[in-house]
DNA sequence: TCACCTGATGTAATCGGTTACATGAAACCG
DNA sequence: CGGTTTCATGTAACCGATTACATCAGGTGA
């Protein structure tokens, strides 16, 4: 690999003119620009990355923390894999790579540090953290250090954090309204871990929507599920218990949504005639199942734009973090409402 | 952030036996060596990877190129997205980092050598291609290079690179015999594009098993897809049109396997009753969708490891690249045959 | 004519590591 | 006891860029 003073030697000007003519070509002469360049496309001449981030601490890489907890394989999920590569793209049409982390090798599996030394180790110019809700302490140490973060679907704040979640709360009043408009009275509830702040907002919106239309929603009627399919299903199964039995309910997830049908269906009954279903999230599967889960969905697209945009903000030097994000939800009507 | 040249002021060394600890500890002392850890753990040093591969031309980072071709979105595949985070996880147990390669931005949208120039420029040790099948010049670029490289999912060759596929055949081979076994003799197949390697394969293997048990397939009862959706969907319209109409259906993808059903129920039969539907791939819907989707599944983790496997005996050094990984197939039975 | 500015380029220090080679002390050996 | 190993460590060149500062030629204005 020819390497910048084999170029200078070649053009038989120095190492420095040549630098310039990458990097601030404004200040070289024409001739000696359209030289260099010349000569540069004739040997196949490419600046090292390498030494360039360790001249300038500048690396054109942004650091991916990804599924931290391996008891709890959030990899699976096809929102979080939606996201992911929605950011990657994002971030390459800003000329930036996205490097996925693996835990530094000289720290322990448990050392709360792990991602931060990889982080530092590699000269990240940022680190953006898609993770299922768990609080790791190892994703807690990134959103306290100096290196700009941007956190996705989590609620993360720092020094240099922000983060990007969907309007949740506005998207539970969204599914509410929309079974109310379809004339439902009695409306139940999958919600997501309580501890899950999303789930949460989405909780929120809907109990909002429900009592400003004067509808009443009875503690039994809320069930609370992990966002797993069986746990839809096992909520769904105790719902449909009730009597008098709910005729829609509001699943904070898709996969919850398709235990819930599954449910709904093994008792005999039918989706949307007997009990109307709308899920959260939109993810493929929702489009695929008869009869079509309708379903508030979340801007995937929005999230890497988002993050993308909130990244380059910080790497411009801002004093504080940008402000959160909070992407729009909007319903989609399919089969099942 | 301390230099290693601050460690070794502080510890009274010089900066070569600092990296000895950290790269050669056998041949320092037991007592520098804890003396130097010990204050590298206190002051936080942690060795600036910039400089190592500057030094040393090994980065621990394998490029990712990923979906080059934006006309068709490989990246909404769900069966690529599990191979890819699958893949992530495989690299970080052997302490590689994966690096998801933006084009150079050096280069031009078209430029051939978009991805190649990235990869130099990062001193990449390896590179590993994800695509939907398009021959990207630009991933051929690739192939042809002296990086060591694998492709998943692609029958690329090359100096240095290898490949990762399913036993295809035998898995179309699964699915004929499967179907045989539940008692079908006019089985019709939706395969993928012709030019598609992976579905010539299964359509071969699945022809093999039909002529081993001497169960004819007509032309018309062979009909092309995507591998999307609505491609399934269409095809078996076309199916249903047959007289007789064949009683069972392999369809070389899930996807279309689920657009088959719902072109079976649109027309009022059932499933499996009516007509029984295979698939392949075993994606996240295959097991959501009612009856449930008999598939043949792709080792998704296997893709992982064999591909971070492969890669790490290139970067071993051996003259030639290993031979390419066949990862078996299997049948997952559901409801739907 | 001289001082001064401007624009293009060169010199050399620097970023933070690795490693070939040199050094020096202790151990070993006949 | 002199010579040879062996072990631990140090010295300094090198990897390939960036950039503060120096230089120098030509142009400007008084």
């Amino acid at each position: 690999m020819s390497s910048i003073r084999e170029l200078a030697r070649r053009c038989g000007v120095s190492v420095a003119t040549v630098s310039r003519v990458f990097n601030t070509p404004e200040v070289v002469s024409q001739q000696t620009r359209q030289l260099v360049l010349g000569m540069a496309a004739e040997i196949g001449y490419l600046p090292n990355e390498s030494a360039r981030t360790l001249a300038t601490k500048k690396s054109h890489m942004v650091g991916l923390v990804w599924d931290t907890d391996h008891r709890r394989p959030g990899w699976r999920h096809p929102f979080l894999q939606d996201i992911l590569v929605a950011l990657k793209s994002a971030l390459s049409t800003h000329g930036l790579h996205l490097l996925m982390l693996a835990p530094d090798p000289g720290a322990g599996p448990g050392d709360p540090r792990r991602f931060l030394r990889a982080v530092q180790r590699h000269n990240v110019d940022g680190v953006v953290i898609i993770d299922n809700g768990s609080r790791d302490p190892a994703v807690l140490a990134l959103v306290d250090a100096e290196v700009p973060c941007v956190a996705l679907d989590l609620r993360f704040t720092g020094p240099n954090c922000t983060y990007i979640t969907s309007d949740n709360a506005g998207g539970g009043r969204l599914a509410a309204t929309h079974l109310i408009e379809r004339g439902h009275r009695h409306i139940a509830t999958i919600t997501g871990p309580a501890r899950n702040w999303p789930a949460a907002q989405r909780l929120a919106g809907f109990r909002e929507a429900l009592a400003e239309a004067g509808i009443p929603l009875a503690d039994d009627d809320v069930v609370a599920g992990d966002f797993y399919l069986d746990s839809g299903h096992a909520a769904m199964t105790k719902l449909l218990a009730r009597d008098p039995r709910p005729t829609a309910v509001f699943a904070a997830g898709d996969e919850m949504a398709v235990g819930a049908i599954k449910a709904i269906r093994e008792a005999g009954l039918r989706v949307p005639g007997d009990v109307a279903v709308i899920g959260f999230d939109d993810i493929e599967v929702a489009a695929l199942i008869p009869p079509g889960l309708t379903t508030v969905t979340q801007d995937k697209t929005g999230f890497g734009t988002a993050a993308a945009e909130s990244l380059m903000a910080m790497l411009a030097g801002t004093a504080t973090p940008p402000e959160p994000t909070t992407l729009p939800t909007t319903l989609i009507l399919r089969g099942s409402t």
